[in-house]
DNA sequence: CTTGGGAGTTAGAATGATTCAAAATCTCAC
DNA sequence: GTGAGATTTTGAATCATTCTAACTCCCAAG
């Protein structure tokens, strides 16, 4: 179930690292191939799990670890709801997040360029914002599903 | 410096607390008082801290529970970012929150019906979103405030 | 080759916001 | 005034996350 990188992603990944001075390690990998595999917003412990079928002395605390590397170097967006786990997105668009009250699953809703416009647009005059998150609850029906 | 309920605050407070069943009870009264008072979105613990100050005996496990009766009966709202604290805000008019990264403080940001609109506009068909929540993080110039 | 230092990983302990459980207190309809 | 149910209180439990310290890797200098 868990396909090796692509030569891209890869790229991806080393050229990310190493220009924030970290290096590509075998738990590095694994993680992140592991978040791009499955584009459904994993938490810690999803990845964990699923890092350690391929990686089985993988530990917890390395998990963390890289997870909080690739935020610092832009790789993956951390997703939180409320005080929910925090979950992992590797999806670098500009986009909100839809979370289904029924499953509790976490879509990507794409963020058209003027939406985002017409958002920066409230903020008053001296109010400067570097990040901007947009989250909805609700109900999506079963099947539905978005193009990441 | 924390004022009494003003009358217009008593009744909404009685009444959305009898509307669901519940009981106006003097710790009630003094946590709405202290949100009602000084409008900083406060976490718990100044909550607490500042309700003490007109109630000693109150426990902070009360405060946990007038902040969760208040949230469930519409009185306020929970207000995250990130992993922080959960903090309360009982401005009921949709609006974003703004978190200034210097100073931790999170401010209100007015959301025009026509900027809600849009929003809502980017769920796919088949998505029905109850709640939507804005946040924006960034620096405010020391002396912006916002009109709540 | 050795060796030493820095980066990364690991296991386990600590933290801290929040929730839970159980006993005490209050309230209000009867 | 009584009793049932709601509310409050204290202190313990939970649990995601962070911290600590030991260990491993890797490489570059000697
Ligand atoms: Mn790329
Ligand atoms: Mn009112
Ligand atoms: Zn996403
Ligand atoms: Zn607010």
């Amino acid at each position: 179930m868990i396909q090796n990188l692509t030569e891209h992603d890869r790229e991806h990944l080393q050229e990310a690292l190493v220009k924030s001075g970290q290096k590509v390690t075998p738990q590095r990998e694994a993680v992140f191939t592991v978040l791009l595999a499955q584009r459904d917003h994993p938490t810690v412990d999803e990845v964990f799990n699923r890092a350690r079928e391929v990686m089985p002395g993988l530990s917890l605390a390395t998990v963390y670890n890289c997870l909080e590397t690739f935020v610092g170097c832009g790789l993956v967006r951390q997703v939180n709801h409320e005080r929910e786990s925090t979950r992992y997105c590797p999806n670098l668009a500009p986009h909100a997040h839809f979370r289904d009250k029924a499953t509790g699953r976490v879509h990507d809703i794409e963020l058209p360029p003027e939406v985002l416009k017409s958002l920066r647009s409230i903020l008053p005059p001296g109010f400067d914002s570097e990040v901007i998150e947009i989250s909805f609850h609700g109900r999506a029906q079963s099947g539905e599903q978005t193009s990441n």
